[in-house]
DNA sequence: ATGAAAGCGCTAACAT
DNA sequence: ATGTTAGCGCTTTCAT
């Protein structure tokens, strides 16, 4: 349980491959504008093989000036697989980059953003929503080179476009009045702020009413009197914050003997596992993580490079209706 | 988006307050057995918190020999919010004991575990299930002072006890031939053996034939062969890994047209929201999360000063069924 | 092409 | 009660 072994350092490679440390470092680290032979790296690198040599991460911070963790907050609870897969390619796109991600579940008791950035020592910290400028300037004095997203044009949020789609889906299927099913965790509402906007937006555009914004909660009867609360106002169709809302939702209707689409049509977001597998399946948003993730990891290594990475016209990824019902 | 200022350093507060560097080491780490006065102790606080000081984690690293950071590593995927709540528990209590703890998605893609607990300099890594030896060897030799759980004494995982429990409820209910719904992600397996072992044992103990284990899979056809095949065997109850899994279970049972749990009763695990929300209601086993968090906080806490923790009789959390329909 | 040497910011003996 | 000093393991400048 306890570790008695010492491990190896860089002058144990340096040594085993009879060269100094200087040259250790060189190699590894593959310095540019350095002239190592071929068979002096070889060696080297056969060395640090051997000893299964890892650099010493505070040792190379410490002198560098700079780490290469990067530290992810996450806020409050499950945001579904979606989220899920977006940090995991997000993990894989730093990777190669050799950036190390490891991510921070934004708790009620759990210490403060800018304490963990300052405990582990991250140089960059990413968030799924835009940063207020408090945080920013924390997270800075923290120690955090990049902050991301600082600034609503960085490459904001996985989540920004997802409330137009959701409603111009539902308009093109002829629905005149919409809902929006808000989420209870208050740690949620900036984000769901985002996505409400984006469902009166395009209410906007096309010339209906804005939407009626409730919050369902994630029991069978609270959902079923928002259910009703809908129904009074002629709504025929409700946006979900997220899946597990709209279930909930879904859930309402039994209640009432009502069924999507054919009384209330109800479209999600996230695409999560079990929303596949509801009665009747639900209509769902969603993205290409992977697209995302790799923009954002661009957006992390080009401001690093002190690059600002070039405006992409959409930072968002690419989105995706996921039809599973005839919403 | 880019710091330009530079941090204070220790010396700076040294200076801000007109003691030696030393003073300023001892006075921020209530250095036992040292005399300050209350008067420098004052003024050194004082002179920290006025320039915002804080250490900066890797010289401290580097010159203690040890981080104040733990790495959670967490399987593949949604497990439930019963998963995520443990995390942030967890995360408080060690935070209470001045460490921090961050997360780490095991996923397809990422670098490997030992590999991010040397990028960041953990000196504990945790897992929810035992570790294999090989990888308790990775993560020593990757600079983990200590690893948990390593061994099936150490207080194992959030998750065992949870197949007996689903097993024994069933039998309870008369039930005399049960199934078990495998997950599909490989990277699940570990500890489904685990869950599914204990349905094993219940079984035995109870004089009734093993489990027939199957993997009904996400969709609603695999899952309809699963219920099928069970239905062949006369399996009248299912124990499902998890929740997920059992809507599964209860989306395949649609397809036959049968219902819960009059024809098949299902039981799953981990009371996720939407669990709550399928129909009909599912029945689940669940844990107090804050208590084995707690529990799992001390361990680590007395592996650090070398003591072991003493080994409580109940190292899981307090078990709790959740009924929610009459299986 | 390689090495020597000076720190990075902190902790911990060891003085005083 | 407080200061002096020597590293921790690495990066990086400057010599060679």
């Amino acid at each position: 349980m306890t570790r008695p072994v010492k491990r190896p350092t860089s002058s144990d490679v340096a040594r085993a491959a009879g060269v100094s440390q200087t040259t250790v470092s060189f190699v590894l680290n593959n310095k540019p504008g350095q002239s190592i032979p071929e068979e002096t790296r070889r060696r080297v690198l056969e060395a640090a093989r051997r000893l299964d040599y890892r650099p010493h991460s505070s040792a190379r911070a410490l002198a560098a000036g700079r780490s290469d963790t990067v530290l992810l907050s996450v806020p409050d609870l499950p945001i579904g697989q979606s989220i899920s897969r977006f940090v995991e390619e997000l993990a894989a796109a730093l990777a190669e980059h050799g950036l190390t991600l490891v991510t921070h579940l934004e708790g009620a008791h759990g210490r403060s953003l800018p304490d963990v950035c300052a405990a582990i020592g991250a140089s960059a910290v990413l968030g799924l929503e835009v940063f207020d400028p408090d945080t920013v300037r924390s997270l800075h004095r923290a120690g955090a080179d990049v902050v991301l997203p600082a600034h609503p044009t960085d490459g904001v949020s996985v989540t920004a476009p997802v409330g137009r789609l959701q409603a111009e889906h539902l308009i093109g299927r002829g629905h005149r009045r919409l809902g929006y099913a808000l989420p209870s965790e208050p740690g949620l509402l900036p984000m769901a702020q985002g996505r409400l906007q984006g469902v009166t937006d395009a209410c906007q555009a096309a010339g209906v009413e804005p939407p009626l914004a409730l919050s369902p909660g994630m029991e069978v009867d609270s959902a079923a009197r928002a259910v009703a609360r809908w129904a009074e106002e002629s709504v025929t169709g409700v946006c979900a914050f997220h899946d597990e809302i709209a279930i909930a939702v879904l859930a309402g209707m039994r209640v009432h003997g009502l069924t999507a689409p054919a009384d209330l049509a109800v479209i999600g977001s996230d695409d999560i596992t079990t929303a596949r597998l509801a009665f009747p399946p639900l209509t769902t948003v969603t993205f290409d993580l992977r697209e995302a993730a790799a923009r954002r990891a661009e957006a992390i290594v080009a401001a690093f490079a002190g690059t600002r990475p070039e405006p992409s016209a959409d930072t968002e990824g690419t989105p995706r209706i996921v039809l599973r019902s005839s919403t």
